[in-house]
DNA sequence: GCGAAAGTGTTCCATAAGGAACAAGTAAGC
DNA sequence: GCTTACTTGTTCCTTATGGAACACTTTCGC
């Protein structure tokens, strides 16, 4: 439990190089048609060191996901944790729009791949990722008016409302401004809780 | 005397970062003014792994400057060598047009260091470089009329002049092409051969 | 001037990365 | 059917890199 030390700096970067090979490949063919020589030869990284940081190409996708989403789910975590509990109860959704914006500010690296033509795992990925955030930091404190609506569904609906908005917002050229999107969110969500 | 074996990649790897950032950092500050430390900060690498490499800074720097003139250097040496033997006796500079070509065309990690405020170092390279050029290449098959001037004197004098134009040429934007800069040193050169 | 801080070059040891070869599986072409 | 070429994980062994500590010198602030 306490914290694993700093990573050797060479496995820092040999993580990196795979990483971001893997990501420039995505950008070019589909999951299933890069192999996992071909990441090794983009990365210029030896046989033997991939299979010492991943376990498979699927573990790769994993980390990478992983890697991506991480970073703005944490942040929207951590300010659905310090804004979210005091809010009142029918304003929870600032954790969205603070979503929007980090995705346009710094969503250089997961826009394009979830625009790419394969982006299909990323999208579930996506998908997981908001479901566990919404049911960890945004429902925790809310009890649903209809009882004959399950919890889980809710979850998922609002997740899922989400993510679609998001790529419907990334096709268009993401010409709305977050807050934009932000009213018309609340205006589809709000009305059921 | 042929070849070592193909570089270990991590070699390599290193070999460049360190390089790198060396070039990185001489274009910030001067050459005695960049610690051992920095560099190895810059390039991210460990400090035995520095010294693996390199013996010092001032071996480093030979490196670089080696790295950075060879290229240049050697391809003008082939051109003399294909060319410059069935020239006849009173055209024998087309080297020197190459070399200026070909210094505007894949110049781009040389100029930079040639300009930069803290260029000594590589200028006085640049010299040494070109004064074995002149001397191995272009000099080789010429008997100087005027014998009460030393050969030595004169493969300075060419090759001195060449840097200074070149030096001239950049400051000012590189403006001409290679072949008017030709057609100039031409005309201070070839009357003294 | 002096003490503190930073830089240098070296050591020793742990470990990550490389390279090569391997058996096994897969797909494609003929 | 049969090659033929390519992929995948895995093995064993070598080598490069990392990190920390060291004694030493240089530089800098006061």
């Amino acid at each position: 439990m306490y914290g694993k030390r700093a990573m050797d700096r060479r496995k820092q970067k040999t993580r990196k190089a795979i990483l971001d090979a893997f990501s420039e490949l995505l950008t070019k063919k589909s999951y299933s048609r890069i192999s996992v020589q071909e990441i090794i030869d983009e990365a210029n990284v030896g046989r033997t060191t991939f299979y010492a940081h991943f376990e498979t190409k699927d573990d790769l996708l994993r980390a990478l996901c992983e890697k991506l989403f991480s970073h703005i789910i944490q942040s929207a975590s951590d300010y659905a944790h310090t804004h979210g509990l005091y809010s009142e109860k029918n304003a929870p959704l600032p954790v969205f729009c603070h979503l929007l914006q980090h995705l346009k500010e710094d969503g250089r690296n997961i826009i394009p791949l979830l625009s790419s033509s394969n982006n299909d795992l990323f999208i579930r990925y996506f998908k997981d990722s908001m479901n566990e955030l919404v049911e960890s930091s945004v429902m925790k404190d809310y009890r649903v008016d209809d009882e004959s609506i399950p919890h889980a569904f809710l979850i998922n609906h609002i997740s899922g409302s989400f993510v679609e908005m998001v790529l419907w917002w990334i096709n268009r050229g993401m010409k709305e401004k977050p807050e934009e999107l932000d009213v018309y969110f609340r205006a589809v969500i709000e009305p059921i809780l």
